[in-house]
DNA sequence: AGCACA
C-alpha cells in the first residue's frame, strides 16, 4: 500500500532545488528563512488554468489562494500498491504518516503496473536508477517532475557527457535515488519506454536500469538523518 | 552504447 505513486517529495528537498516558479514574475528577496513555505513547493497551478475556470479574478497573490489546496490534502494522490510490495498484506509497510490515505479524491486505483502481482526484485536491484535516453537539453527540474510522484523518491542527479560521435548532442543521463529498491523497481516498471517528448516518439524514450553502484544514502544532504 | 555523487 505504501508502494507506488505519490505526490510530491519531501518539502525539504524542494527547498534545495526550488527554482523561482515562472508564475511569479516579480523579483523576490531571499526566502531562506521560510522552510516549507507554500511557494517553495515549486508546484503551482498555472494561472491560465485557473483563469479559465473563472476562479482567479483579482485574487491577489497566488500563494494565498493555493494554500488551501495544500491543507486539504489534495496534494496527495496516492495510487494503490503497484504490485511490488513483496510482504503483501501481512508485512504491510507502515503507512507513511505524511500521506493521508483519505485524499479528497476518487480512491480508485491508478493503474500503474496493476496487473503484476508478484514481480520479484531482480538480484541487481538497487535503490538507485540509472536513466538514459534523456534529451540533451533536459533539466533536472524536468526529470524531477517525472520521478517525484513515486513513493520513495529522494533525488535526481543529472550527468552530462559529451557525445562520442562528433556532431551529436551531448549525452545526458541521470541517477534517481529512492529509499528502497522495491520503490525504484516500481518506478522502473512504470516508466519503461516513457516518452520524454510526446511529439517525437522515437527519439526520446527513457531507458531505465538499476544503477550498478547505488548512490550514497542520499537522505538529502551531507548529514544523514537518523 | 555510455553509470556519478559521497
Amino acid at each position: 500500500m505504501a508502494d507506488g505513486y505519490w505526490r510530491y517529495a519531501d518539502p525539504r528537498q524542494q527547498l534545495a532545488e526550488a527554482p523561482t516558479p515562472a508564475s511569479l514574475k516579480r523579483p523576490r528577496p531571499e526566502y531562506g528563512d521560510m522552510p516549507g513555505a507554500p511557494e517553495m513547493l515549486g508546484y503551482h497551478p498555472r494561472n491560465e488554468d485557473r483563469t479559465a475556470l473563472g476562479i482567479i479574478r483579482d485574487a491577489g497573490p497566488i500563494n494565498s489562494s493555493y494554500d488551501p489546496y495544500l491543507r486539504n490534502g489534495l496534494s496527495s494522490y496516492v495510487a494503490a500498491d503497484a504490485g511490488r510490495s513483496i510482504g503483501g498484506v501481512s508485512g504491510r509497510p507502515v503507512d507513511d504518516p505524511r500521506v493521508p490515505g483519505h485524499a479528497g479524491m476518487d480512491s480508485r486505483v491508478i493503474g500503474y503496473s496493476s496487473g503484476r502481482i508478484e514481480a520479484p526484485l531482480p538480484p541487481e536491484a538497487s535503490n538507485t536508477l540509472f536513466v538514459e535516453g534523456l534529451p540533451a537539453d533536459c533539466t533536472r527540474r524536468e526529470v524531477s517532475h517525472i520521478f517525484r510522484p513515486f513513493v520513495g523518491f529522494q533525488e535526481v542527479r543529472l550527468v552530462t557527457k559529451d557525445s562520442r560521435q562528433p556532431g551529436r548532442d551531448a549525452f545526458v543521463l541521470c541517477f534517481v535515488d529512492f529509499t528502497r529498491p522495491s520503490q525504484a523497481a516500481v518506478a522502473l516498471d512504470a516508466l519503461r519506454g516513457y516518452c520524454f517528448d510526446e511529439h517525437d516518439r522515437e527519439s526520446a524514450r527513457l531507458r531505465l536500469q538499476f544503477a550498478r553502484f547505488p548512490g550514497p544514502r542520499s537522505s538529502a544532504g551531507p548529514r544523514s538523518r537518523r
